[in-house]
DNA sequence: GTCTCTGCAAACCATTTGCAGAGTC
DNA sequence: GACTCTGCAAATGGTTTGCAGAGAC
């Protein structure tokens, strides 16, 4: 709740910078990105969400109320290859330690198994220095075959 | 030439293990991504440069062909986030030393810029040893400003 | 000859866009 | 009141699929 209100907040001041409305649907849709941290959402799955609380609230707005929350970076957007894209709460406002995650994706089976790890941040400095790129963010995923369909067979 | 006969009999190798046809398009198809090393091609690019040799090819052929070269680890699938897949000749035939490369995507300017490195070897054996998740093959990508978009402004 | 593969065209489906009315400041 | 924002429905565009004929073995 508390940790709701700041999001909030800083939404509600990042929109006025710009001289951007604030608006029931773009702080329900971060709403139920914060309360579904972790999930790796589809927009579909957002409006769902939101549809509850909101029924009048259309899919449109919802893409594009994504994307300008992710232009804030607010939010952190995941392709995981399944033909959507997919989002969640932005690193950055993350409650959990959990700052970076990473995804094994099986070829075989196509479960998707996060992985905590911190060893990119060197890396984010390293680019920083040799390029002069401003890393804010990165996507890691690692593809092969989980222990399951390793025992299976192949 | 003698890279790209070795590449073609490995193909040849693998189709007829699966009990699969060897067909002009599939030698085609991996020819060109293997004549654009490095080049980050999408169906389309590669449609239009087998074209050239093969007028008669259809599109759904090069996606099929890609998406059995994919599941053969032959190719390797690169997402820049643009709206289409892309596809380079697989890491492991690739001729030179450069084993892993990830990209610097611009928010601002859109720019993919390449980025040699070599961390992330480690970090495959870390996880195969923890979760026993066998890693084929890894794709990175950092998000951020580039330094012509850093010194504009923001 | 059998079975896979291909080209074509149509279907699919996540995402985007045009527009007129509603909401914010 | 001026401007942005929204919902709706239609358009978009990369990718997939059904099918009948062609090709590989």
């Amino acid at each position: 709740m508390e940790q709701q209100r700041k999001t909030e907040d800083l939404l509600k001041q990042r929109l006025k910078e710009k001289g951007l409305k604030v608006t029931h649907q773009r702080i329900l849709v971060l709403t139920v990105l914060e309360q579904n941290s972790g999930m790796h959402m589809t927009a579909e799955d957002i409006y769902e969400l939101v549809s509850q609380d909101y029924p009048d609230i259309g899919l449109a707005t919802v893409y594009r109320t994504l994307q300008l929350l992710w232009d804030m970076q607010l939010v952190d957007r995941i392709n995981l290859d399944d033909g959507c894209v997919r989002y969640e709460i932005g690193h950055l406002l993350r409650g959990d330690a959990q700052h970076n995650h990473h995804h094994l994706i099986c070829r075989k089976c196509n479960k998707v198994i996060p992985f905590t790890d911190d060893l990119l941040d060197d890396l984010e400095h390293h680019i920083e220095e040799v390029t002069g790129f401003h890393v804010l963010d990165h996507e890691l995923k690692f593809y092969g075959f989980c222990r399951d369909c390793m025992e299976k067979e192949n």
